[in-house]
Parts: C-alpha cells; structure tokens; sequence
DNA sequence: TCGAAAGATGTAACCGATTACACGCAAGAG
DNA sequence: CTCTTGCGTGTAATCGGTTACATCTTTCGA
C-alpha cells in the first residue's frame, strides 16, 4: 500500500510538499500540486487517516448514544445527524445503549480513548446515571429535560404536554388517562407535570389511579391501556406520553370494543410516520427532528473547537398535530 | 493527558513492560502486572486508541451502509450487528446512503483511508451501483439478493414472496394486485418472480394492471393502492413487497370505504412491529434480524482476519405469519 | 556443575502522517 | 543596490503505542 513517502518520490518532492497539498493547498504551488495530483493518480494513493488522525489527536468521529434505535423518531434524529455530521466531515459511531448504564459507561469509554472525539446523547440524564459528574468532553444532549445539566437541546416537553391536555379538556373530558413512560426518565417527569398542569389549571384533580405506567414501546402501551379501560370509572381520552405506546392504546381499546375517538379519545407525542397511517390517525406534538440534527452539530463542533458552552440550551419550538384520534366527549 | 511512558516510570518498569501488561498480559509477571496497575490508577491512564489502531494499520471499526435508518426492519438489524459488534471490540460506523451511490462512495472512501476495516451493506446490489467492480476489502451484504455477487446473507426473496401469494390463491383469490418497492432494487426482482411464479403454478394468468409501482416507504403504498382499487375490476387481494406499504395499502383502502380484509386481504413483508399493531394486524413474512446479525459479525470479521468466502452465501430461514389482514374471498 | 531452555524485561526501531523551523529565492521598498 | 518581506519548499522531530531483538535470570536435566 502506498504512502505519502512514495508519492512525493515519484512527484519529486518532500513529503513535507505532499502533505500541504492535500490538506492546506493554498501553501503550495500551482506546479507542485499538480506533480502530486498526478504522483497520486499514479500509485492510486489514499492518505491513511489512521495516521492523520493519530498525529492530530483526534478521531473525527462522534458517539451517538441511544437508548434505542429501532424507535422511529429517534432514528429520524440520528438520521439528521449523520447527513450533518457527514458534511463537516465526521463520521458519526453508533451506540446502542439499551438503557443500560453499564453499556453506556463502555462507550464513554471510546471517548476517554480517543475514538470519538464527544458525545451526543439522545437521552435526558436519568437520575440513576451519573448524575453529577462533570465531563471533561464535548457531551451533549439531545432530547434533553430541563434537569439536564450542561449544554443541550431540547423542547420544552412541560408546556408540550401541558399543550396537548389542555386540547383534551377543551374537548370536554374531564376524565383524562395518562399513560406514562419509564419512571425515572426526566422526560416522563416533565411530561406529568404538564399533565398536573393542565388538569389543575382547569381545576379538574388528579387522579392517579388515572395513570398507568408504560416503558415508551408498544405492547407498554397496549398493557396500559387495557389496565386504564377495565377501571369502574373509564377515562374518555388518554393522553400517551409517545406515538408507540398511543398506537398500543388504540389496538387495545379496540380490542375492548371501545371505539377511538368515539368512545376514547387517545393523543401520542413525537409525531412519528405510522401515526399518521394509523386507524384513526393520531393527534400529537411533533419534535422538530431535522432541526435538532444541524443544531446538535453546531454545538459539537463548537464544544470540540474548545468552546466553553456550560449551560446552553436550544429550546426548540413543538407543534401540535390535531388529527382523528381526538373528539368532543360522548354525552352519556 | 497521561501517556504509556508516563506509567512506566511511575510503575518503575519499561514502556514495553506496561505494553504488554495491557496487551498481552499472560507474558508478563504477577509482580510487574500489579505495579503497571497501581501506576494506571494512580495517574488514570486511558491507552490512546489512535495510536494503537494506527500502529496495528486497523481501525476496529466498521461501517454499516443502509439505505435509510428510518426504516424499521433495517434498525433492527443494525441492532442486531451493533450489539454483535460491541461483543468484539469493534464500533459500528453508521452509513445512512439514501439511495444515493455518490454517498455510498463517499462512505467507501472510509475504509479505503484505513477508517474502517470492512463494509456491511443492508441492501441488495442494485444494478447500477458499481456492479462488476472487485473490492479489495471486507464486504459483505445482508439482506441482499440472488444475483449479489460476493459474500451475502439473505433470505430466499423469491420463495418466501411466491409462499405468501400462494397463501392468498388458497384462500380463493384469482385477482391479487401487487405492490411493487423501487425498480431496479433486486428485492423488488426477485419478489416479483416469486409473485409470477405462483400465479403461474396455480395457473392464473400475469395481469400487469394489477402491478403498481412503489418506493418500500408508506406513503408510496397509500398510492398505489389508490390506484389498484380504482380499477375497474379491482383485486381482492394485495400483496406488498414490504410491511410499510401494506400500513399505507390498508389505510388508502380504508379510506376508500373497503374493508380490510372482508373486501380486500392484505400482505406484507418483513414483519416490522406495526405490523402487528395496525388495524387488522398484517399477515407478512418475518426475517431473521437478529441471527443476520450474528452470521454477519461473523463473516465479517473472518474476512478481516485474510479468510477468503468468495461466494459464501448464508441463506437464512423465513417464516410465514398470519395474521387479520387476509380473509377468504368474498362470494360476490 | 554446566549448558540449554524458558521466562521476564528492556532498548529502540517503527508505523505514516503533520508541522516547526530553516532556508532559498523573488519582488518590492527605500 | 541593499534590505526586507513573503512565499514555497525541504529536513527532521514528533505523536503514543507495539514488538523484534537482545539481555539477564531462573530452572532443570544430564
């Protein structure tokens, strides 16, 4: 395999020549580039970028983590950041971290043995994972809750899904369900203080046997939901604190023979594709993923060029999608 | 930053001595091993990576080329090999190519400049993309079909498609419309001569009017089965080539007022999660994620290690899964 | 008791780029 | 004509590991 001592032999040059041509052409002559260019073509060169990378003590490769990447919106995301990273020139590692603490910790690991160069976290910090530790690399969040300390990106999931309750109540429901996400999860706190918002706001109470706990994937939702419609007292609208878990909902409401929205109104969050292809189609809060991809990009390049960035946050707006899952409540 | 020297000073042996320690530690005595420990602590030494890879000439990485993340089947592989591949010591470089073969070679330049040591590509050699070129690297494909040269894994496409549309001629049906994914993809090939083939063995006749082009994405299928039940003499059955364009089949025929599957059956492919969760559950054929990700792992890093699996083709089982969607034909 | 073999360790070359520094040369200022 | 400036180029040190080879020690059989 050829190496830059090779092509500046065969161009008649030093490699010190060679060198600047590839990566800061503008210090080296218009003759010399194009003896190199043709040196290059000749032996078929490619720069080994494993050395590059060494001398310049970085990997030009950022560490994705996930918690899972067969969710939908979190693959639109990841997909945002890959075409962003891939335009500046980094390629971007995947870290499926299952939420396991002790994956995640392995792949931190990469970047304390410079095979990435930072982090990007589509997670809010649980409390559970090292929660006040300080991070002498570029770490960001994505997804983030307002508890999540150092620089992140975020909507603001409190006001989102205060939002989309309060949509509920204006239907005229006063029993409203919820289905939460994992425990523990900052979104899943922020989310049901939205909740205990809108209710209280409307002065309606909160009513926890109202809640039912979900872990953010389908067949949660599907378990949730048939927990909330076999209650004396059935709520008639639930909200979901995402589209996997209201799509479960509504397969087991239907399943209970109740009819959505008729019967049930049933909201997600996230705004993912089969939402919008579901039977009835859902109403939800979409998250500006394209967006958060180019933002989340900006903020890592910047942190990686030496940026203090401590307590950025990117609040980014939330829309809400009002489609066929959601009617006026029955008068019974 | 601590370096190897430093520790070996501290832990008063040879940077050698400290090499080994971490690398190879069985040649080296209880005694030296504990102090290089001691030493490693004391200064909390991380090995740089980048040094270690470039020396060795390999990255320990490798690239996974999907045409789109977002796509529910492909996420579950990439798990499936993620997981595989952490198990190994490698990291996965995610390739998102969006159907585009100028990002595709952008991402083959990666391993060409030593940045990955292999290629894992989830997709079928379309006809255009570099066909007949050898590569000179690890590189092999997962979900890939018949005419893929090079080491592949795959599922039998045309057996387990001309199964399904067997499935719908036992239940009657002589008129069975298809929904094709992209041209040119040899999936949708090979798909469609298992489609003819059991037309043909049940001795129904090839209708090309009952073909309707899509793209393997939702919305395409939402399309296309507005087309086909605007037919003058609509199918009874439809089958698609993946499960994303049976969710939007279903829900076009909805909205055209058929019932699914009393008026209409539906198939799908590859068995993705919704698919089990729409309204009726799609019948479908399930592909193996997981195990294409452990014998993808495996050929791979054989190829790494000089192995030579010219033609090597894993041929994966597939199962048939019937769910709500499909139903006899209705006696008109 | 001696020699060979095995085991532990150290020295230093090496991987392939980047880049600080030195140098030569040409153009422009005085 | 000389001095300065700036551009283009080359030489060689450097990054932080790995490992071939040399050296020294210990063990064990003859």
């Amino acid at each position: 395999m050829s190496n830059i001592r090779e092509v500046a032999r065969i161009a008649g040059v030093s490699v010190a020549t060679v060198s600047r041509a590839l990566s800061h052409p503008e210090k080296v002559s218009d003759t010399s580039k194009k003896k190199v260019r043709e040196a290059i073509d000749q032996v078929n060169y490619r720069p080994n970028m494993l050395a590059r990378n060494f001398r310049s003590a970085r990997s030009f490769s950022l560490l994705v983590l996930v918690p899972d990447i067969s969710n939908p919106f979190f693959a639109l995301v990841i997909r945002s950041i890959e075409i962003q990273a891939q335009k500046r020139g980094y390629s971007v590692l995947l870290g499926d971290t299952q939420d396991s603490s002790i994956r995640e910790q392995d792949y931190i690991r990469l970047v304390e043995t410079r095979l990435a160069d930072g982090i990007i976290q589509l997670r809010p910090m649980s409390d559970n994972f090292h929660e006040s530790s300080e991070f002498s690399f570029p770490y960001l969040h994505l997804c983030a809750s307002a508890s999540t300390p150092g620089p992140c990106i975020r909507v603001d999931n409190v006001a989102a899904f205060e939002h989309i309750v309060e949509y509920l109540i204006s239907l005229g429901h006063t029993r409203i369900g919820l289905i939460t996400g994992l425990e523990g999860n900052p979104h899943t706190r922020d989310r049901l203080k939205g909740y205990k918002q809108a209710l209280s706001k409307a002065g309606l109470p909160y009513d926890e046997s109202l809640v039912a706990g979900g872990e953010y994937v389908i067949w949660s939702g599907v378990n949730a939901a048939n927990k909330l419609c076999k209650l004396p007292d059935p709520p008639t609208a639930i909200a979901c604190m995402n589209d996997e878990m209201a799509v479960g909902a509504v397969q087991a409401l239907k399943a209970n023979g109740l009819d959505v929205p008729n019967d049930v109104s049933v909201t997600g969050f996230d705004d993912i594709a089969y939402g919008r292809y579901c039977d009835p189609p859902l109403t939800t809060i979409a998250q500006p993923a394209d967006d958060m991809g180019v933002i989340a990009l900006d903020m890592m390049l910047r942190m990686i060029a030496g940026e203090k960035l401590d307590k950025e946050e990117h609040i980014l707006p939330y829309a809400f999608i009002g489609r066929q899952s959601t009617a006026p409540r029955k008068q019974s």
